[in-house]
DNA sequence: GTCTATACTACGATAGAC
DNA sequence: GTCTATCGTAGTATAGAC
């Protein structure tokens, strides 16, 4: 082959990194297959080498994505370290940059119309995040709070136009979250 | 005129209601021109006596669909009605029928990408839906906190894939605003 | 593996008949 | 106001040269 044995791999995980910001900043459905294979300085023909179908790329982008993200959040061992984290989620700088961010906010409602395949992978990750956050918080149902209003947060946050009011969402969850977890000590 | 000078007003109306039906549903940006015209059995070219453009209509959806939603949840005037407006926005049929739910969930991310005009009607009735929360709750924290929460619950339980998981991530939001509520009496 | 070229479909939008 | 026809572009995907 003209190509060496690692070179295959290296493209595909370029296409994957440049394809979830992508997906993130502009929409799955929106950018198309030809950009993205231009973003990473390839033409449009070549991405059948690695994926059979744009379809498939979602697939696996929201498998990586949320591998990533989840694990990474769900790390934390303590109430503290969580609230560090939570600081850092529910940031300007998160709500300015989805190109860089969790997936969930920027890809939720693309997520929520895929096929149960990708719904499942889903499932998976964002269960195994709240598992860990329950375990830290002693309660199953306040990870799953905390986790949602997170995710909310950051939506909203994006949808709005001035920066001040961005804030205020922000901060609110924030304190708000700091309220419940000091509240019900085990 | 050939048609009656209500007629236009009427067709309007069931291009909006009817588009903002499919965008919830599935994407705006996935949705064709053409296919919205179908739905209400016209043809596409029949679209531009209604709207210059695909993005005066979604500006259009945008703006009534916030109004109305937000003007009905911040219709309630105590903590109790509010409480059960609560259950249904996080309810079961809510997650199941996007369609006809809040354009919130379903279209944060793709207001979240728009122009700044959308942006500020986005902010406009949103920051209206959260100033009544707060008279209720008597904070303005806990407003925007519950007000998150509520679409993020939304977002995530559309993204799973089991409706058991689904149920708890619903139950779990309405479980803990209700501590939250209960909590700090004014 | 990547390129160019292309088939095929769909999109947003416009023009002209009625 | 709505129709059909059409323009121009862009989408996903494939075929064949290198």
């Amino acid at each position: 082959m003209r190509y060496s044995s690692g070179h295959k791999l290296e493209t595909k995980e370029k296409l994957l990194q440049s394809s979830a910001v992508s997906a993130k900043k502009s929409g799955f459905s929106t950018v198309g297959v030809d950009g993205l294979m231009k973003a990473i300085g390839l033409s449009g023909g070549a991405f059948y080498s690695h994926f059979s179908s744009k379809d498939e790329l979602f697939a696996t982008i929201v498998e990586r994505e949320l591998r990533q993200s989840l694990e990474r959040l769900g790390a934390e061992q303590d109430r503290e370290k969580l609230e560090r984290c939570l600081k850092l989620y529910l940031s300007m700088s998160h709500v300015e940059h989805p190109e860089t961010g969790c997936a969930l906010p920027a890809l939720g409602a693309e997520i929520a119309r895929s096929d149960m395949k990708i719904r499942l992978q889903a499932e998976h990750w964002i269960c195994r995040l709240q598992e860990s956050w329950a375990d830290i918080l002693h309660s199953d149902s306040l990870a799953w709070a905390i986790l949602s209003q997170c995710i909310g947060a950051l939506v909203v946050a994006r949808m709005l136009a001035t920066p001040d009011t961005q804030r205020r969402v922000l901060k609110s969850s924030y304190d708000e979250i700091g309220r419940q977890i000091a509240g019900p000590v085990a």
